[in-house]
DNA sequence: GGCTCTGATGACAGCGCTACCATTAGCATG
DNA sequence: CATGCTAATGGTAGCGCTGTCATCAGAGCC
């Protein structure tokens, strides 16, 4: 009802002192059951609600994890993102998100913008960052984590798992069902650098057994089922006739079979088809979408659990693999 | 390369007084050109950086706002949350996002972790809430978006589109297309208002025309393409003959869609389906999904426009319709 | 020359909390 | 019985900023 209790107005109330109720409120030390009930029964008489702000300048500790993804569009990251959350769950910490499209430069004044709540850790995503922002996570004043990734040598703590080797498990199961006209349809990969190196195994799987890619078509801009759909149009119009195509991720996959559908070409039979992820969406597909599945709740929760489990910054960097495995599905 | 900076250390650098940084810092009052330069070299050369609970302190205002979405796996909320980041886009606002997973007590715990951060505003989704969080969110110390829905009374503004009148909308449009026999299948609406909604103007639509819900599946758990696939199996093994399905939102549709596509039924001459939201996926698919649209961007966008308009709360409750339209689409 | 006005700056108190020490009573220990 | 211990509590000094009120130089005015 107050217009905002402070700690004094609840100490008054209950006959203690202000540290005796920062205490009660914090479960901190040993408090005598009849004063834990006093000040508890002055909190709720007073509507008492703590204020952070406060409690955060005293301690100069903050309960804020900053949290930087790439988008949310992709269904990836908020996947990623409750994985976080569940991490979090009952250790008092709070995530503050922010978006950064893909961009170093946006991920860089995000940064900056988090560092004035003195965050306790700091989490983003892959290993592409600007100047300042290397030189801000490497300042050694909270943990870091780089998720999704774990192909570069992280500042503090990577999660995720190897995208190149992802590809090149990609290329050995597809040549090894016999799979030998190689197709792939990516997005811009300028921005999405896992994507790339997904590419990059694949090609390098592939050689190991004297294969080649021999027809592809990058879509401009992010991905999605519509790029998918559009980009394998392309590749088949331009006179390509490969037996298997191998998409960037399991989006770009289902618009490719889509397409297929669209054109009358029969899945696998004419032309198989490989994503990346193991999105729910592909495996409900009349045909299950043959494809990786990466363990995006799991690369969130894990990396806030090691980051918590120590507020200082190890003498080592970690490397987390969450790994992979193949889906079989119907596509491929 | 400092531990950390104050306002009191760049003052001494730059000779002249912690105020005068604090207006320079914030851009604030008269400030020579002079001073403003000597200031903001100190503040480089110190990396200083502002420490936002302090400043929260003092001025007892804060720039956050508090967001709770019920989900993040929906696609529906990321979007939502993406206008809410556009709207606050160079206002010196952050988000403070929680995911209440559709469940009015999570909604009230983390309702009232937030308030100890005394967010500038809180934006929430629909009018389900515990009468705790209610009284929190009429106190008047902060404005407040109810978001999606508009068919109550909001607490202070309300933003979305009325979905009771999507449903009847929906039951006109199908109807005048010379439908006749009706199928429903849904999702668990005891957790998701918005679908019940739609669901009673669909019925309240059909009613005007002299017609009904012949057939009705409803699937437990939140909504899913596996769900959609699965409960239009379950609706037409019960010997349902419906010539159209509406179903609760686009996800369930695709689903549905799917399930034509496995099951034989060609779509539309056989069986027509229609879905609610809009979303790209639906439109990419062979026969692009007849559905409504929903403006999930707007929403979120509009609703921190109105909000951050005005810090104290008007006199009366106000409600802004974002509106739908329909979607053609192929498959109805 | 005294007056007001504006531009530029500073002194100081205090926001609401917590860290750091004290302090006290009660009790077991040698 | 002095000593040491623990449980329970309090006093005090800030944390790093900003709001409020002052100060002062110089310009413009009658």
């Amino acid at each position: 009802m107050n217009a905002n209790a402070t700690l004094a107005d609840v100490a008054r109330l209950a006959g203690v002192s202000e540290i005796t109720v920062s205490r009660v409120v914090r479960n901190l030390g040993p408090i005598s059951e009849n004063t834990r009930q006093k000040v508890n029964s002055a909190i709720a008489k007073l509507d008492y609600v703590p204020n952070r702000a406060a409690g955060m300048l005293a301690s100069a500790e903050s309960n804020l994890v900053a949290v930087l993804l790439p988008s949310l569009s992709n269904i990836v990251f908020p996947e990623v993102m409750r994985g976080i959350t569940e991490g979090l769950r009952g250790t008092g910490h709070q995530p503050l998100i922010g978006v950064t499209d893909y961009d170093p430069k946006q991920e860089e004044a995000l940064l900056t913008s988090f560092m004035s709540w003195r965050p306790a850790a700091v989490i983003t995503t892959g290993f592409e960052h600007t100047e300042t922002t290397r030189r801000i996570l490497s300042s050694g004043r909270f943990r870091v984590a780089e998720l999704m990734d774990i192909d570069s040598e992280p500042i503090d703590l990577a999660v995720g798992l190897s995208h190149r080797n992802a590809g090149q498990v990609t290329a050995r199961h597809l040549s090894d069902l016999g799979y030998r006209r190689f197709g792939y349809v990516g997005h811009d990969w300028t921005a999405d650098r896992r994507a790339r190196l997904r590419y990059e195994g694949l090609v390098k799987g592939l050689a190991e057994r004297g294969l080649t890619i021999g027809a592809e078509t990058l879509s401009p801009g992010p991905s999605s089922t519509e790029a998918g759909k559009t980009a394998l149009a392309t590749l088949l119009a331009k006179g390509a006739t490969p037996d298997v195509v191998v998409f960037s991720n399991d989006d770009m996959a289902v618009g490719g079979y889509f397409h297929c559908l669209a054109a009358g070409i029969e899945v696998k039979r004419d032309l198989a088809l490989f994503g990346f992820n193991g999105l729910e969406l592909g495996q409900c597909m009349p045909a299950p979408l043959s494809t990786l599945r990466s363990n995006r709740f799991l690369i969130g929760k894990q990396a806030v659990e090691v980051l918590l489990s120590s507020s200082s910054r190890p003498a080592t960097t970690q490397i987390i693999d969450t790994g992979f495995e193949i889906i079989v599905g119907k596509t491929a």
